[in-house]
DNA sequence: CTGAAAGCGCTTACAG
DNA sequence: CTGAAAGCGCTTACAG
């Protein structure tokens, strides 16, 4: 394995100290009033040498790896790794690398991540956080360690956010199925915790009970695997013979009910008007194509990385927080056709 | 920012040397002889104290950071977010971590991403090359960095790799739909130059050849996005009226074939039966389900990973390299039913 | 304008 | 069994 190169050689090779090359290299030059003809030969003899310096070396003394800690909940989920592919272009261009994981929602395996990235001195955190992380997130800012929430906040924990105005597209999306003239709209979601949950199911109830309509609320299990989700949603759609829409709160969970519907036999629209939470490259290549309350992913991770960007550059003290929520897309398809 | 624990901390509240605790915390205790009491004495005051070594620290001393560069060709893949998934989780579990990227296939973004690597001194690699990648992936190995190729391998590169037994796959994929009697079957692939692409086609025209039928082979632009695809396939479908399968060599463009169905109003496996390489979850939701060659994505992931492990514990000098070809299967779904 | 020196937090060869 | 010391390759306060 070829040596390779560090400062020293170059100093040596140069007849200059460290220091000089260091400040070179890190466009002290002025500041350091080190003349331009120093400053270009050296910049020359690196550039020759192909010198590159030790980022561990550099991480060590400065205290910053230059690298974010991305969390989301399942790197192999469609829309989780848009965004991270979003996230990490945008992160290069400003110098930083991204290392995700992916913490499957699970607050145990969570918290040995962030426990992990802390060894390895991630700069920054965004965090796609399991329900009950609210210590960890706290513990990271207490040390000065900027983290923005994304995709859901956490109660309680004052950083910066970026998430979808999760009850405003709900409410919206249920608004237009009532304004389409469905009349018994089932809401059909996971029983887990979160925010952005808890939100979306809000939105449809407030829009239903704006059109004197009845709620009627649909839970699944979070654990249960696909086909499980299927016999449930099956069931529940036998049983349910009213039911004229279903607004699905996940794209996933619209998977699931498609899929159970052809088990059904039942056709969409004509039989039940489907509409998805999240949209899916999928969804415009079947027929009926279906429609979906996008998230608009580029800006939902250009707001992220922004945010994370601001903490990061912010001197101790000036922390400038900010708490976003992007407004969605509903983009309308055959599945809601009236 | 609360000031973090270092060795030499410890070393001072228990009064011996940073040296026997080093020692200690890297399992060295026995070999060094240090007695049972003290080292159980350091190790509980570690935990109290929650102290966790400098990582950054220790991978300057050691040169080692127990990282893996992850270089996929787009993480918003299904197939590769799904691998990158599951090589996570095996890494985790043998102490290293992943830092994963998109290559977009593209060379010259590729050969930045190497360097970048380089700089984070990652131990080891994972590479799905783009062409044209052989010297790149060369120097590495040439700096005694291993390297495993992934999904497609670099003729003329010696060193490991796991891949598909793609001519195998195709062959029987199409040996499949000739067995059905389907007698003019085509074959939609990219126009890219990888040994994937190259050895599914090869297997195809094999079949065909033992069938005594006639090829038909259509390429489609690596570059053109989905729409144009599409554009492509019906004007393809269109004017081959006799085609009576098709065989497309990716998930995505059987998608785009799909669409492209959808639109001439066709209908599978009636007006033509489709078989796609790759499964994807959705195949298995729309009706009619597709027929599919599945890549073993958890096998795959397994074999990388062990793979590069067997390099990276190899001393210097005793490289053994695995050239692995995973056997595919051949799901049998609706879209091929006669 | 420039350099010698200390320091970041570990590991490990060497000496006892 | 244990410790002082050098070294990994940078940065930067300090002195001139």
């Amino acid at each position: 394995m070829a040596k390779r190169l560090s400062i020293r050689d170059i100093a040596n090779e140069l007849q200059i100290s460290k220091t000089t090359i260091s400040f070179i290299l890190n466009g002290k030059a002025k500041e350091k009033r080190i003349s331009d003809e120093l400053a270009e030969k050296v910049m020359k003899h690196v550039a020759q040498r192909a010198y590159k310096p030790n980022q561990l070396a550099k991480s060590l003394s400065t205290g910053k790896t230059m690298m974010i800690g991305l969390m989301v909940e399942n790197i192999s989920d469609y829309f989780f790794a848009q965004v991270a592919y979003h996230i990490e272009e945008l992160a290069y261009q400003h110098g930083y690398r991204i290392i995700y994981c992916s913490t499957d929602n699970d607050l145990h395996k969570t918290q040995e991540l962030i426990s992990m990235f802390r060894e390895r001195h991630v700069d920054g955190y965004i965090i796609t956080a399991p329900a009950g992380l609210e210590k960890d997130v706290q513990g990271l800012l207490d040390d000065g360690l900027p983290v923005v929430l994304f995709d859901r906040y956490l109660k309680g924990v004052d950083t910066s956010y970026v998430i979808l105005d999760n009850y405003k597209a709900s409410y919206d999306a249920t608004k237009y199925l009532t304004d389409q003239g469905f009349e018994n709209i089932a809401f059909v979601e996971l029983d887990s915790d979160q925010s952005q949950m808890h939100d979306r199911r809000e939105g449809y109830l407030q829009a239903v009970a704006d059109a004197h309509l009845a709620p009627l609320i649909k839970k699944i299990p979070f654990t249960s695997d696909f086909d499980q989700k299927v016999k449930e949603l099956v069931k529940f759609i036998r049983k349910s013979e009213d039911v004229d829409a279903i607004f699905f709160a996940t794209n996933y969970l619209a998977f699931s009910g498609i899929k159970a519907l052809n088990q059904l036999k039942m056709h969409t629209p004509q039989d039940v008007a489907i509409v998805a939470f999240d949209d899916h490259e999928v969804f415009n290549i079947y027929s009926p194509t279906v429609t979906a309350v996008a998230q608009p992913i580029k800006k939902l991770a250009q707001q992220s990385i922004n945010a994370l960007l601001k903490m990061l550059d912010a001197k101790d003290g000036t922390q400038t927080l900010e708490k976003i929520e992007v407004a969605a897309e509903l983009i309308i398809r055959d599945s809601t056709k009236v």
